[in-house]
RNA sequence: GCCGACGUGGUGGAACUGGUAGACACGCCAGACUUAGGAUCUGGUACCUCACGGUGUCCGGGUUCGAGUCCCGGCGUUGGCACCA
């Protein structure tokens, strides 16, 4: 600041510099770490951790954490208390396979990922808390993990099971349904074989209901909710029982149980446990031999190639319905794990059983008709009801009612006859949580002989990981700590009989379920989280990630958070009020991946044109949430801006008064900019800033000091950095502009004197008219009719006028 | 197949509840200052037209004084789910 009329010799602007400095000093002031305890007015502003890769801090990573970052700050400036933790989500799959790639262990290649992680962040500006670091190989987190497991062991929400499951014959492990793609490995996109193996589970599908009602209470972006919806998969529908003679009844799963008298065969799962019981004795051996040939079948011939097969099982079970006798079938069309792992035939409206009663020529009856249908025509093509006008035919009393009316119908009838109930169903299964791979925390479980699983006793926790060398997996389906019974061999901690420890680590997802309980309590050692600072900092304020995670990461979260609720441990049940979901950052319209050399590395672009620009450009390529196309070019255009604004504040003058013009300008920007940042508008609240700069700096004026202040303020959030720096020339020294508040708008600033009215005639725009601000429509029109442009289409008099005051005048001749 | 998002200049993108389409920025053009400039500053830049004017927000209809925005029908891009009965 100065005081003199001819401004000093602005020193330039060396972002590398101000940015050390700066860092520095909020390191040595403890400016980014608040008071947990005492602090008022909590605001957990989080952001999803990496996981720290040995190619370092990526530019999606960036984007997202500066978005959350700006969030965090303006939160901040608004005067909230606001802790911004981070952490490295540093166990689990992907970096073991990482460390075999390269040939390193992942114990020592882990620590130093994540020190070059911390550097880069470092040099980002993020307003984080470093003083309650996460890591999640770190044996003072996964202590708690292995607790986790506990509690809901205890709860009998952890069980284990022999299941088929999914088995990458790559990265040798098994892999929850969430992380196969189309038969594939999401990771490393081998085709995946199925195999039995036992295996821990996490009951998450006694939690459907509640993960899908709860979605409806979430201030979360609309597209992850919808994805989670559609992951539970709420079908609503009935069971529907066909006797079958000499055996076990039957009991399918239906969402169209007005179409039942359409069903003219029974089919059943090839896993179904009555298919051996149901088999007559002639059919027997084609029936073994087609459980043989789906057992053997690898995934993707069962999920990609979809032609029909299947067998006759000899059994014949009665349509409640129609009282007829119809065959009951084996076919792997139907899956186990769905509904009750048996199916009704309806070749009419369904394709995939019109498929099947082509194949083996099955009878084809139409249950369902269009109002302008023929219903006795044949049909060449299923016919999945459509609109709610269809009506039933064939259908005995029922023909005639309507779709919608028969669904509930239909099933009221049978359930008089004992013959169906309205069933519920989702999509959602359980959590298979056991990984047979040596990075993560060992499963806290010893199988004694004469007690069986025991639990580790919560006081000998952790259950470390040792260091061994052999850590990679093999196709023996076992965990590489199987091959260690100096590690496993452990006395049974309820009868002392020597016993085994479970060799099976958890799922990466586990790790990172719950670490925004723990990041408060990142420093307790003898708790997993505190309860007074749970109480006061959960749930999360606002949590910002990428939509990859729309479905895992957030619906495993939500589910640990309701079982802790349920065990009495928190008083929450939805770990994250407020979730948005940061768009992707591509190059070339593509994905940035090394294969296509099209990475970009932030280090570089931080040495060469700071950390400020590089964050406020990042934001300003494109909308938050929808993410964008980086590019070199554009990054000079938020640099200028920053040169700008450090100039203005460099040479701004206190004599004199501020420009009453330029002071409504500021105003207005103010306004924009405090409206945008919540709602993650960042694009255009920089621009926002560049109109006001553009105004501030138009030639030959001085800037006054009142006009560059609360600019400063505004661009802190985005150019933390450089904010200090100019709100220290300002005046203010000792201690950060962060707690210096959020400039305000005085509406009575944002009304011009003057009103620009955009003239049309017939609605097609021909001019603009100067009007004082309280004019009225006929003041406007006679103003309107003094511009000759305006004057010469209207040479009668207007059928109509209309006025939008303030902005328009619409002249119809 | 089901569910969702989107489609605007040479480019990234603006546009509140329908109300001056193209803010802001990149690029480009011209000029100033310069030995020079990939620095800085000033002005211009949707398209057609010398101009008057006309045409323009994926395409075709509609509602309205007025449509990028609302409605109907297509086309295209993209995300999620998917033999889920």
């Amino acid at each position: 600041m100065s005081d003199s009329p001819t401004p000093p010799e602005t020193p330039a602007y060396d972002p590398s510099t101000v940015e050390s400095v700066w860092q520095t000093r909020w390191a040595e002031r403890g400016t980014n770490a608040p008071e947990l305890a005492t602090g008022r007015d909590p605001y957990y502003q989080l952001m999803m951790f990496p996981y720290p890769s040995a190619e370092g801090l990526h530019i999606g990573n960036l984007f997202a954490f500066t978005g959350a970052d700006i969030h965090g700050r303006f939160q901040r400036l608004q005067g909230r208390t606001v802790f911004e933790p981070i952490g490295f989500d540093s166990f689990g799959i992907h970096s073991e396979n990482f460390a075999i790639k390269v040939g390193a262990h992942p114990a020592r290649l882990t620590p130093r990922n994540v020190e070059n992680f911390r550097r880069q962040l470092h040099r980002a500006g993020l307003m984080v808390d470093w003083s309650k670091e996460v890591v999640t190989s770190d044996p003072g987190y996964y202590k708690w993990t292995q607790w986790l497991f506990l509690q809901l062991y205890k709860q009998g929400l952890a069980y284990k099971k022999a299941a088929a499951v999914n088995w990458c014959p790559s990265c040798k492990t098994v892999l929850a349904n969430e992380q196969v793609k189309d038969g594939h490995c999401e990771r490393c996109d081998s085709l995946v074989e199925q195999r039995l193996l036992e295996q821990w589970f996490f009951r998450t599908s006694q939690y459907a209901p509640r993960l899908l009602d709860n979605i409806a209470t979430l201030d979360w972006s609309e597209t992850t909710r919808q994805a989670q919806r559609n992951w539970i998969g709420r079908s609503e529908g009935a069971h529907v029982t066909f006797r079958v003679a000499n055996a076990h009844d039957v009991t399918v799963f239906t969402t169209r149980p007005d179409t039942i008298f359409g069903a003219t065969w029974v089919v059943l799962a090839p896993e179904h446990p009555l298919v051996h019981e149901i088999t007559t004795p002639a059919q027997r051996s084609v029936v073994d031999e087609y459980l043989e040939r789906t057992k053997t079948q690898d995934v993707v011939s069962r999920k990609v190639n979809k032609e029909k097969t299947g067998v006759f099982t000899g059994a014949v079970a009665i349509n409640p319905a129609t009282g007829q006798p119809i065959p009951v079938w084996v076919a792997d069309y139907v899956l186990m794990e769905y509904g009750t792992g048996a199916v009704m035939g309806v070749p009419g409206h369904d394709e995939r059983d019109f498929e099947f009663a082509e194949k083996f020529a099955l009878p084809i009856v139409r249950v369902v008709a269009g109002v302008d249908d023929d219903a006795a025509a044949p049909l060449t093509a299923a016919y999945a009801a459509k609109r709610d006008a269809d009506l039933l035919v064939n259908s005995a009393h029922f023909s005639g009612m309507p779709v919608p009316q028969a669904k509930k119908a239909v099933v009221a009838w049978l359930e008089e006859r004992g013959s169906a109930r309205p069933v519920v169903n989702y999509r959602l299964n359980d959590w298979c949580i056991s990984r047979q791979r040596y990075w993560g925390p060992p499963i806290p479980i010893i199988y004694c002989d004469s007690c069986g699983p025991v639990p580790v006793p919560e006081d000998q926790l952790p259950v470390v990981l040792p260091l061994i060398e052999d850590f990679r997996p093999d196709d023996s389906g076992i965990s590489p700590l199987a091959r260690h019974d100096e590690w496993y061999r452990v006395p049974c901690p309820q009868c002392g009989v020597m016993s085994r420890r479970e060799t099976d680590v958890s799922d990466t997802f586990l790790d990172s379920a719950w670490y925004f309980l723990r990041y408060p309590s990142a420093d307790r050692t003898d708790v997993p989280f505190d309860a007074a600072l749970t109480k006061k900092w959960l749930p999360v304020t606002t949590y910002i990630g990428g939509n990859e995670h729309a479905v895992l990461h957030l619906l495993y979260s939500r589910f640990i958070t309701m079982v802790l609720k349920d065990a009495g441990l928190i008083d929450f049940e939805e770990p994250f009020t407020r979730f948005r979901a940061h768009g992707m950052i591509i190059r070339d319209g593509a994905k940035m991946s090394k294969s296509k050399g099209n990475v970009i590395n932030p280090d570089e672009l931080i040495d060469r044109w700071g950390a400020d620009s590089f964050r406020t450009y990042l934001m300003f390529l494109g909308p938050y949430e929808e993410g964008g196309d980086y590019r070199d070019s554009g990054i000079t255009g938020v640099r200028r801006f920053l040169d700008r604004t450090w100039g203005s504040v460099h040479e701004c003058v206190t004599t004199g008064t501020a420009d009453p013009t330029v002071m409504r300008k500021l105003h207005a920007t103010i306004k924009k900019v405090t409206e945008d940042i919540p709602a993650l508008g960042y694009n255009t609240a920089i621009a926002a800033m560049m109109e006001y700069v553009n105004v501030l700096r138009a030639s030959e004026r001085t800037v006054h000091h009142d006009e560059v202040a609360p600019l400063v303020q505004l661009v802190a959030p985005f150019a933390p950095h450089l904010a200090e720096q100019c709100w220290e020339v300002l005046g203010h020294s000792g201690g950060s502009i962060f707690d210096a508040g959020w400039p305000t708008f005085d509406p009575a600033m944002l009304v011009a004197d003057t009103l620009t009215i955009a003239v049309q005639i017939n609605g097609k725009t021909r001019g603009t008219v100067q009007v004082a601000r309280d004019a009225t429509q006929d003041d406007v029109y006679a103003a309107a009719l003094k511009e000759p442009n305006i004057a010469k289409f209207v040479t009668t008099v207007p059928k109509k006028i209309i006025y939008v005051p303030g902005r328009l005048l619409n002249i119809v001749v």
